[in-house]
DNA sequence: TGCGTATATAAGCATATGATTATATGATAG
DNA sequence: CTATCATATAATCATATGCTTATATACGCA
């Protein structure tokens, strides 16, 4: 066995777990068409501002998003730069559009919007 | 947010968790190419037998493989006929092969044979 | 400059996970 | 029929995970 070979599987093994949890592998499928920012996943997934933050932290740390400062508000957006991106792109292609999550934040008027 | 999507997502998530593990992720690859017995894992893996059945019941309680009884060992296998396995395969394809592990396997003299 | 808003971090806690050791099951070979 | 080998399950434990609450940071704006 490689030590590459080695590598490659734990780091695969490290994104797979990174997506097995829902809300993080949503956050994924929904930034692939829209960037968002914390407060709207706050509403999205009525979940608490820091357990969001944390989420967040995680994919950033592993380096799948990254963060872009719009005034008052931080945008994530999925880092398409990653060595892993078509990994990932492959398994988020699979799943279903979650585009309804934003339609119901805009409809809520709670969409975040700065030109 | 239609509740068919949020469980598509949930079981999605579920069986990212699964993989999410290098144990069970080199399993399934493995598996790809080769169909293995308990004990084999246990070489292969290093690790206590009781160790290596319990992963293999969490990939085997959701239906990712199945197991066939050859003689003293049991086999397993994976389950072409699982819904998600698509999915899977596509996961999996991204990953390097791990037959070296069996090559290895095969140079002990530990390789399971049964005809 | 200082206040309010958005986000991040820290600390604490309950539950989940993955390993170990000990023991049970179950099929096979004598 | 029994002893043995392969595997499964149970009990236990240490660590990881994800949430909560409390607090810190940092930018935008009056």
């Amino acid at each position: 066995m490689s030590k590459t070979v080695t590598t490659d599987m734990q780091r695969a093994s490290q994104l797979l777990k990174l997506l097995g949890d829902q809300t993080r592998l949503t956050m994924m499928k929904l930034l692939q068409s829209h960037d968002c920012c914390v407060c709207e996943f706050v509403e999205i997934f009525k979940m608490s501002q820091p357990a969001i933050s944390q989420h967040l932290r995680k994919l950033r740390d592993i380096g799948l998003v990254k963060e872009t400062r719009k005034g008052k508000w931080i945008f994530y957006s999925i880092n398409e730069d990653h060595d892993d991106y078509p990994f990932i792109q492959g398994i988020l292609e699979h799943l279903p559009g979650q585009d309804g999550l934003v339609t119901e934040l805009e409809a809520q008027g709670l969409r975040i919007c700065c030109e």
